[in-house]
RNA sequence: GGUCCCAUCGUCUAGAGGCCUAGGACGUAGCCCUCUCAAGGCUAAAACACGGGUUCGAAUCCCGUUGGGACCGCCA
């Protein structure tokens, strides 16, 4: 390895972060991390019209959520047209490019009608060999693409993909309004970067041979690219907003922890044997572009919900309590400025971290420990707080309201003598309980619950229920 | 329409010619555990798209078919 490493990840920020692009900025990070490169990000905002501020705060604010730092940038492209321009205008000087009159609505209108006619729509290149200008029109500069021969790209992951000149066209690297193209400042970028491995979507490859000629009019060495295969929605039709859920954003909304979160687009392409799990120094230790997959994968929710499960469960109830804060803000569950004694919020967690699969859950479990009143769900209310049951609860809560050491075995112990009272299974006096309790008819351990709501609270939540069925 | 890419259980994937009676994971079903729900354990159903080659031998190599996807902008 005599060369430093170094990628970029080139978002437009005309959206939000998605699926894709963090999977894309992920491999991104971790080849350069792998190899001890540089990992830059560039913000490609040439489109004015279409990209804003507001996107590129979202975007870097989706990477710090998935802590993929980057060392260099942002750039930003708009601060560096007059780059681009000088290198358009070594390209002209060298005949290399010329100047287009042709107006974007004569364009659109033959891409139009050569569509119809089932013709491949590129462009003529009528402007050529224009001798002189068109007087009243401001030209775009368009590079001049070889229509002979072909262009090989050896890409790292598809292998050599041969395309044939002909098909290339004579594309605008400078708009009308001065303004350089994506195809354009993407090579001058990555030149001027030093960028030594392009690991972009795969939906960049057709580009790849244009590109491959840019750089060799500017006399540049050819960087290594890799394509990374798309990632599809269920419909398996690339992953859009129709799809419901593809930005980062929403997952951490959603409760999602960004371990879990990278550790599930991390498999979709990539595999290390049968592994499912890996922390982040695995990741970086492991991966490799030679093991991503071709094929396109399509995205599942199951399996990120199961992962982010896995991963509560293997996280500490300190942490998760930090994680699970702004949620319990959120669903109003605290309020501003609530303090919880930290030892008794962690116990809580620790009885609801297997049976949480999202931040929310946790959150939402969590309301019946921390809430004064508990609001039984209808249903539950229906099936167990009745006549059958009043009289396990009369006597759960009169065996309580002697109980001074208020631990779970003492607990279990009183519950014990009801159901042998009444020669009945433990589930019959649990379940009433735990409606009244908890709201709901699951929950964590009617034991523990009842030692963590407390004595005080336990009676008020009992006696609520025994009224309600008086 | 043209060009390019891709093809193993429903999904993510392992698989580099014999270790494959095709492995793991999610999901699904059943059982165990059990105060509920989970978690955990065990078990089951579930795939090499199809057709030709090459080879002693093919999920693996080649060709074709079919299917899917991406791109063909003065978007990126």
């Amino acid at each position: 390895m005599a060369e430093k490493v170094r990628v970029r990840f080139a978002p437009s920020p005309t959206g939000l972060l998605h699926l894709g692009g963090a999977r894309t900025a992920l491999f991104n990070w971790l080849y350069a991390r792998h190899n001890k490169g540089t990992f830059i990000l560039r913000i490609e905002d040439t489109d004015r019209t279409r990209s804003t501020e507001e996107y590129i705060d979202a975007i870097t604010e989706g990477m710090k959520w998935l802590s993929l730092d980057w060392d260099e940038g942002p750039h930003r492209q708009t601060d560096r047209f007059s780059i681009y321009k000088s290198y358009a205008d070594k390209l002209l000087k060298e005949g290399k490019a010329y100047y287009c009159y042709c107006s974007s609505e004569e364009l659109e209108k033959r891409r139009q009608e050569a569509l119809a006619q089932g013709k491949s729509p590129k462009y003529d290149g009528r402007c050529r060999n224009l001798a002189e200008p068109v007087s009243g029109r401001i030209p775009a500069i368009r590079f001049i693409m070889p229509q002979e021969g072909e262009t090989v790209v050896d890409d790292l992951i598809k292998g050599k993909v041969i395309f044939d000149n002909a098909q290339l066209d004579d594309l605008i690297i400078i708009r009308s309004d001065g303004t350089p193209t994506y195809n354009f400042v993407v090579v001058v970028d990555d030149v001027d970067m030093e960028i030594t491995h392009v690991i972009r979507g795969d939906d960049h490859l057709n580009n790849t041979p244009k590109q491959i000629h840019i750089y060799k009019a500017l006399g540049y060495r050819i960087p290594a690219f890799a394509h990374l295969p798309m990632i599809l929605g269920p419909d398996k039709t690339r992953l859009s907003k129709r799809h419901g859920a593809t930005s980062v954003t929403a997952y951490k909304e959603m409760g999602y922890l960004p371990d879990a979160f990278v550790n599930y687009i991390v498999r979709l392409g990539w595999a290390h044997g049968d592994q499912e799990i890996f922390t982040r120094d695995e990741l970086i230790e492991y991966f490799s572009l030679e093991d991503v997959g071709k094929s396109a994968a399509v995205f599942n929710p199951e399996k990120l919900l199961w992962l982010n499960s896995q991963y509560i469960i293997d996280s500490t109830a300190e942490r998760l309590g930090d994680l699970v804060m702004p949620f319990l803000l959120k669903q109003g569950i605290i309020k501003e400025g609530q303090i919880l004694d930290k030892e008794w919020f962690s116990r809580g967690i620790r009885t609801l971290k297997e049976r949480s699969r999202t931040l929310v859950e946790l959150a939402d479990s969590l309301r019946y420990y921390i809430s004064e009143e508990i609001e039984p769900d209808p249903k539950a209310k229906e099936k167990f707080l009745n006549e059958r049951s009043l009289p396990y609860l009369i006597d759960v809560k009169e065996a309580l309201k002697r109980l001074d050491n208020f631990i779970a075995p003492e607990i279990e112990k009183t519950f014990m003598s009801v159901v042998k009272k009444h020669r009945i299974k433990l589930g019959e006096v649990a379940q009433p309980v735990r409606v009244a309790m908890t709201g709901k008819t699951e929950s964590a351990g009617i034991f523990e619950v009842i030692e963590i709501v407390g004595k005080e609270k336990t009676l008020k939540r009992l006696e609520k229920a025994i009224k309600i069925i008086e």
